[in-house]
DNA sequence: GGTATATTTAAGCACCGGCTTACGTAAGCC
DNA sequence: GGCTTACGTAAGCCGGTGCTTAAATATACC
């Protein structure tokens, strides 16, 4: 899987509002599937596959322990969806402050060309 | 709306690739409506929709001018997702702390409620 | 006013994604 | 082996969303 494809996946693992509190969950320490489930009001089959969707986005490391399986933030995929959402604007914040100033400017322009 | 909020609808918007390929499209120029829809294999109408998605996530500003109406990604909201998203991962005791509680609280409540 | 152009809004449809319950799998324990 | 615990997988329901075509709105030009 190409890095861009992981970090689409990753932008769409964590448009999910459970998602992004399961991420807080993992943060820090790393839990157990039935942990996670337990924070939440939903059944253990929903979270087990929030858990393969971010697992699947790098977004999340397994560790497994007889019959527990333990999660936690990956720390590389995070930084990976950052560096591809950076991506995205980057230019954006660089080039958009150009083009603010000339805005006046191309508009009285635009307006005339818009004659013709 | 809040900035979380809007932060959140950010993300959602974000999450579509068709979106990301229009922010690329106005993030170092404005462009029309119809210019962008020119760019696209959807209708007028799908793009327009989309623009409204965009908009109303903070990542696009809207200029009108005559029948035309121009966009350009917003800096502004892009800063505020990014922050946004750094949070996340950078999530607070006091974060962890809510979102296990607020679940906990409704998740014995759902139990009770099964048990009957 | 009447027509043309640019765009959004409305209505409907098909697919997607998150949820549930039921079942399967795998490890530990007696 | 048989039971329990901890998870994942399967199948299906249902609301959300991206798409389409048709209609409405708004501005410009004559």
């Amino acid at each position: 899987m190409s890095a861009a494809a992981t970090a689409a996946a990753a932008v769409k693992a964590i448009a999910d509002p459970r998602r992004r509190d399961i991420l807080r969950l993992v943060r820090r320490r790393e839990v157990s599937a039935g942990d996670i489930a337990r924070h939440f009001d939903v059944s253990r089959p929903a979270i087990s596959q929030h858990l393969t969707v971010l697992k699947n986005a790098g977004l999340l490391a397994e560790r497994r322990d007889g019959t527990r399986r333990y999660y936690r933030a990956r720390p590389e995929g995070l930084q990976e969806l950052r560096s591809y959402l950076d991506g995205l604007w980057d230019a954006t914040l660089r080039d958009l402050k150009r083009v603010a100033e000339a805005a006046e400017e191309s508009n009285t322009r635009r307006k005339r060309s818009r004659a013709s």
